[in-house]
DNA sequence: CCCCCCCC
């Protein structure tokens, strides 16, 4: 097999001169240290007659990594690279779009006999652990934590060729020069893409659309409060969420538009925290005194968000909890409606049944703000850029803080859906991945498998189902004095003039409402537990509301513990949500009953009561 | 410097 690199573009891609789709030899990859998040691969490619290591594959390629495909010997087609100069006058080619037109197999060697093309300013003192060209070794460090001058000077493996800006004639000047390849000091700095800012560096300018910005925000915790927005933009080679705090919020706030493409400069480069963002960067940016926002003028080249739409067919082979893309017209849309969470918040929800053309429609649920927003009456077409896959009723989606909704895009994938479904989709007999209610997912278990921790372990909340049966229920504490406003469950004290303070309403109240909070001892066959009940499970499980209990607590001491004696020993579905918890470097299993079916006494296996008779004892 | 992905 005969494959032609393109000859010489290893130096016009390094002086950015230009060269269209060169077809280059990957003779090594290697991670680049990122120290969290997506893993990023550094690649030292070949024209056959050069050779250089400071190729940055940015990470939307990382599937080619993941795939096998990317391995040293294949021949790539580079579709689009950025040439980006380093503070210490390195020049990083980032790879956006290859693809890889021979692979390594029938490649099978590395082709010609290239030599490193070795601009840069160390000499071989400076950096002993440089890769020889015998042996291509690609270091793994940061590709801009290393020192270095910025001075360009020619490869000592060269003909004499220099490296020099583009010539008004488009092709290398033959003289060499010495000069700093950097910008001349009077022009602006320099616009560098999304993907190549680090925290090493400071100076540079990103020419970014907005896709996503949020409310201003308030916040109060023990390290002190303040306000926020965020923003997450996108250029041609990447995407990175800003925030803005307190003074720079409020200053730039009013300034910045969603859809609108700034130059932004001068802000805070640091470690993105994965767990509060899909965003495909492994940095994150927060704005400050210094920082310059300025709309940019002609923003046209600069991208809108780019998805990668995974057909809903599709979803069923996914993992739960991935995080993907995916465009559907939106067949019906629920009502909105008010859920509280266990953390007793109060959030809007919508549910959407969002279909393609493989016929297959799946659920998704918006939050908050975009539930109540979303005008889903004339079935629209409906992107979302990073929903995250439950497995809910077989499959379902969910957006996330860091979804994009994209109503009716004007992209071809839209038009294609709409015309489709307008023509034949909107009477087709489609299948949902999402079984109404939900249930299918009933995890049974027995209180053996959360004693051995077999449930439980996770940070995250996990639910499951068993048959037990109540052998205790602690009467002491069992109501408390809930603050009276309607979402807030709060503890309230009474104070000196007799009003009752909630310290989460910031206010005096004259009354209270009792609530329940019962810490009741289930057994099943093996094994029993301590559960929480909150106030709606305990109320099925005692049978009268907290009011009642309230008042016969008061009034009537007898009838009070008659309630609790007439609960003892009932038996009931319990579906339990388990979580690990830990204060103060200690864990344990917090386990909350959240549904109560009950089944009643004639339930009771021989080995069930002599179980909980013992235990009981 | 926050948000902790929410509900069935």
């Amino acid at each position: 097999m005969s494959v032609e690199l393109t000859a010489g573009a290893i130096e016009a891609l390094y002086n950015d001169l230009g060269v269209k789709n060169p077809v280059l030899q990957l003779l090594n990859i290697c991670p680049v240290d990122t120290k969290a998040g997506l893993p990023r691969f550094r690649l030292m490619m070949s024209d056959g007659r050069h050779s250089l290591s400071t190729f940055l594959l940015s990470t939307q390629l990382n599937t080619l990594v993941e795939e096998n495909r990317l391995v040293p010997f294949c021949v790539c087609k580079l579709k689009k690279t950025i040439m980006n100069e380093l503070a210490d006058g390195r020049h990083v080619v980032i790879v956006i779009d290859m693809e890889i037109v021979t692979s390594a197999e029938d490649a099978g060697e590395k082709i010609g006999a290239p030599r490193p093309l070795k601009p840069g300013a160390k000499t071989q003192l400076e950096s002993p652990q440089r890769p020889s060209p015998s042996s291509p070794a690609l270091s793994s460090s940061p590709l801009d934590a290393q020192p270095g001058p910025s001075r360009v000077q020619s490869s000592r493996h060269g003909t004499g060729g220099a490296f020099v800006k583009k010539n008004p004639s488009n092709s290398p000047a033959k003289a060499p020069t010495h000069s700093p390849a950097k910008t001349p000091q009077a022009s602006p700095v320099k616009v560098v893409p999304i993907a190549s800012l680090n925290p090493y560096q400071n100076k540079w300018t990103i020419r970014a659309r907005v896709t996503n910005k949020t409310q201003i925000r308030t916040w109060s915790n023990s390290r002190g409060d303040g306000k926020l927005f965020s923003l997450d933009v996108v250029d041609e080679s990447g995407e990175i969420k800003i925030t803005a705090f307190n003074n720079e919020a409020e200053r730039f706030f009013p300034l910045v538009e969603k859809d609108k493409v700034y130059c932004i400069s001068k802000a805070t480069i640091k470690m993105a925290n994965k767990k509060f963002s899909t965003l495909n960067n492994d940095y994150e940016m927060s704005l400050h005194a210094h920082t310059t926002i300025v709309p940019c003028e002609d923003g046209e080249g600069v991208p809108t968000l780019r998805c990668d739409f995974v057909p809903i067919a599709e979803l069923e082979n996914r993992e739960k909890d991935d995080v993907i893309d995916v465009i559907g017209v939106c067949k019906s849309a629920s009502e909105v409606s008010c859920v509280t969470t266990r953390m007793g918040k109060e959030v809007s929800k919508r549910a959407l049944d969002l279909m393609d053309t493989s016929g297959k429609v799946v659920t998704v649920t918006l939050w908050g703000e975009e539930a109540e927003r979303f005008d889903g009456s004339r079935q629209p077409v409906l992107a979302i850029r990073g929903a995250r896959l439950s497995d809910f009723g077989g499959r379902s989606l969910s957006t996330v803080f860091s979804s994009t909704l994209l109503v009716n895009p004007d992209i071809p994938e839209a038009i294609r859906l709409r015309a489709w479904f307008d023509h034949e989709g909107y009477r087709l007999d489609s299948q949902s991945l999402t079984t109404a209610g939900g249930g299918a997912t009933v995890s049974w278990r027995t209180l053996s498998d959360l004693k051995n921790g077999h449930i439980g372990q996770g940070e995250k909340a996990e639910y499951f189902s068993c048959v037990a049966t109540v052998v205790y229920i602690r009467k002491e504490n069992c109501l408390y004095q809930a603050c009276p406003s309607a979402d807030c469950f709060k503890k309230v004290t009474q104070q000196q003039n007799g009003l009752y303070r909630c310290d989460k309403c910031s206010r005096d109240f004259p009354d209270f409402k009792p609530r329940l909070l019962l810490s009741v001892n289930i057994a099943d066959y093996g094994e029993n537990h301590w559960v929480t009940c909150f106030q709606d499970t305990a109320e099925v499980l005692l049978g009268h509301s907290a009011q009642t209990l309230g008042q016969l607590r008061d009034t009537d001491e007898n009838a009070f513990d008659e309630v609790f004696q007439r609960a003892s020993f009932t038996t009931h579905i319990f579906r339990t949500r388990v979580k690990l918890e830990t204060y103060n470097d200690e864990s344990r299993v917090k386990a909350t009953v959240v549904e109560i079916q009950p089944l009643g006494h004639r339930d009771y296996s021989r080995r069930l009561i002599s179980n909980i008779r013992k235990m009981a004892a």
